[in-house]
DNA sequence: TTGGCGATGTATCATATCGATACATCAGGT
DNA sequence: ACCTGATGTATCGATATGATACATCGCCAA
């Protein structure tokens, strides 16, 4: 489950919606907008283009439509242009709107937090919350194993896990300011539905 | 260059220069010690094993020689215990005197770092500052695209790139301290060769 | 104007890698 | 006696990657 193609296909979705855009220029964006996490090679976005086309989620845009901005400079140069269809809409409107375990995972809460521009209130904290809880989860089984081997390292092997151990913390912190101000943003529903 | 095989085949030669390990052991340590950088499956451990024995760089540990602790309980479970040739710890001082780009990347410097405890101060620092001088670049080429793209993203793309970029920030910060360190514990051959 | 070169653009393939699983023995509990 | 979970070796199909092929374009220099 939770594969790498998902994340791509999520990404690939998430820049359709804002304008249709060719191969080329979605592998761009895409780096610059998840660059911090991984790359993706063409070897996958093609496959993955074909496969959205094939499923109706996307569709070649035989550029008719008219005024706004799909490409720089329009020059007559061989591109395939490919558009959200209103199917790749609703799919993607779901997959923003998952908030389970795929919502948590490292990448794929990085592509989810990426788009939460268009992803609502509520579904935030939960993916924000379950992230947090996830990462707490990595510290506890860290701590364990290191209290378990800590005497049998040497100084270098247990720099390297308490390095790791003190990122892993840090972005407890970081998402735990960002639930803060998701609540200060929306306060909680008090007592909504009792 | 520089696949992810490379840095599984390192991590074993290393482990195995402790003590010979079986298959299930070594998997065990080797995620404990990289847990936190990345897991190895099975389905990579034994092709590289196979292919360590083939290139000779280890050998099955016909556990004759004796009297070490080699595993826990020595029940009468079928095992293969793998050793390392003097092949092999020629090797494994070779990669681990490697101090070119290799080392530092993030898994190839992972290993290697937790591997310093056998590696001679001077390669240490060359692979550290290699390391962060790597990290460097990678925070301009961030910075740059930042600064091209910064209007048109929203704020949750925005803390994103950020958040990415100060993680990276921190690490090098990391990186000075432990340069330090070693600077510190041999200090530098101040006119050493002229 | 020729030609070189780097960016743009689409596409595929061999190879490397992962996750899941099969199969088997053993320790310990009920 | 049975069941469950840890130990242990091993492989296979599905996926992903990096390299590369191929072609057009804009631009600058000789």
């Amino acid at each position: 489950m939770a594969k790498r193609g998902d994340v791509l296909e999520l990404a690939v979705l998430g820049l359709l919606q804002d304008s249709p855009l060719h191969g080329y220029e979605l592998r761009k964006r895409l780096n610059a907008l998840l660059g911090s996490l991984r790359a993706f090679s063409y070897g996958s976005l093609y496959p993955c283009l074909k496969m959205l086309v094939r499923e109706g989620l996307i569709a070649q845009d035989t550029g008719e439509g008219g005024s706004a901005a799909s490409g720089p400079a329009p020059g007559k140069r061989s591109r395939i242009v490919y558009k959200l269809t209103a199917e790749g809409k609703e799919h993607l409107q779901d997959l923003l709107t998952e908030s389970g375990p795929a919502a948590w995972e490292d990448e794929g809460f990085g592509v989810r937090f990426a788009f939460f521009g268009r992803t609502d209130a509520a579904t935030r904290l939960r993916i924000l919350e379950g992230r947090r809880s996830r990462l707490e989860e990595r510290i506890d089984g860290f701590r364990s194993s290191l209290s378990r081997t800590r005497e049998r390292l040497d100084s270098y092997t247990l720099e390297l896990q308490r390095h790791g151990l003190e990122s892993v913390e840090r972005e407890v912190r970081w998402l735990s300011e960002l639930i803060d101000d998701e609540r200060r943003r929306e306060p909680p529903p008090s007592a909504r539905e009792t």
